[in-house]
DNA sequence: ACATTGCTGTAGTGTTTACTCCAGTTGGAA
DNA sequence: TTCCAACTGGAGTAAACACTACAGCAATGT
């Protein structure tokens, strides 16, 4: 058995990751030519494919490790100190900044779950698939901020929290660096614990 | 001067939008190919570049028109009576079934805004401005309903309700007609009158 | 009757696409 | 030294791509 599996390979994955990433990014996935990747990474075709069984993989794969890189800059918050408000914020601080230093995932992700095509490209089925696992965890922790609220409450309130993520994320794709995403993460975490409130004092009537 | 345009012109505008607005809302910009719209409409290649100039004046044409038909079944509110929050709902209500109604124009729309390209498609300019005078009538609205709030504050405001209103739209668009769009605008549109509450008891310390 | 206009049908153009074949090259294991 | 597995390089293929040239036809204005 190898120990090492030769440097060169698996620096050239990389190079080629990025570089697909980068066009994906621009062009979305029919947009993304192996012509350009290998043009923008320097490395001819036939190492893409030696890399990558076909065009399908390769996406995917970008999108596994965009979701890698993202997760790494989320870091999760601390421990479960504080007010729901502030629980809440710091945790929308997190995604916010974690969107601005990785915004890769969202924006690929989100464009390919925008299209429908009758044969689905794995790398959308990669991406809902992440998507679900997150939104689980952030169920958990709404359900643990907000013990007063019931299952149906806790599940709209990590839609809402998502969607509201989502919309604000594609309005600074829009609009820019001049966005500053994390005030309005703040304001967004603020309305989703008010959201919290009126939930559960409705439930306790 | 003709008075009738010779019927089967219009027609056939018609029946290629149709198609292009189907293929591009599966495939995207560049998945969007002549020969797909040509097959799905029945008319020959030639007919499409007769009615337009190229393929991005066809993904353009095709944002005017879904635009169009999204801003009809809008149906802006009736009139300025009720509660703020009634106001807000109403509107909400009346958008989210818009949307539900003609999803094409903010589907395709998201699809190019979120794409980066070099040379930027002419689809995705117009996309951009119809939605930017759209969400410029939000602002004056929001001004009117919450009148003690400052420019800035309802511009805030207004970022956050189209952010809100995307981030449902995508909501739905991945997790299919189970989704009651209708049922999360409504809750938005508290929250987002919750938010102005609080706007405003704050500027008047 | 005749030319004009609006549109369709056929048959292309050259380029780009995803993907393949296979002959190198190179570092480490035996 | 020999050998193999891990890669790279270049050359190539068939299909799909956006787009064009142009002939033909049916209705209309004159």
């Amino acid at each position: 058995m190898t120990r090492k599996k030769r440097a060169n390979g698996v620096e050239s994955r990389q190079r080629i990751l990025d570089a697909t990433v980068e066009i994906a990014g621009e062009r979305g996935y029919e947009g993304t030519s192996i012509a350009a990747v290998s043009a923008k990474c320097g490395l001819p075709a036939s190492s893409i494919y030696w890399h990558f069984k076909d065009k399908d993989d390769l996406i995917a794969a970008v999108i596994e490790r965009s979701f890698e890189t993202w997760l790494a800059a989320v870091e999760l918050p601390g421990e479960e100190t504080g007010t729901p408000l502030e629980r809440v914020t710091a945790m929308a601080t997190n995604v916010a900044k974690s969107l601005v230093d990785a915004p890769d995932f969202l924006r690929l992700g989100l464009m390919l779950a925008l299209e429908r095509r009758p044969t689905e490209p794995r790398g959308r089925t990669v991406f809902l698939q992440v998507r679900d696992i997150a939104t689980q965890k952030i169920t958990e922790v709404a359900g643990t901020v907000f013990p007063d609220l019931d299952e149906d409450a806790v599940r709209t309130l990590t839609t809402y929290a998502v969607a509201g993520a989502d919309g604000l994320f594609v309005h600074r794709e829009i609009h820019g660096d001049a966005v500053d995403l994390v005030a309005m993460f703040e304001l967004h975490a603020q309305l989703v614990c008010d959201a919290a409130g009126r939930m559960a004092s409705r439930s306790k009537r």
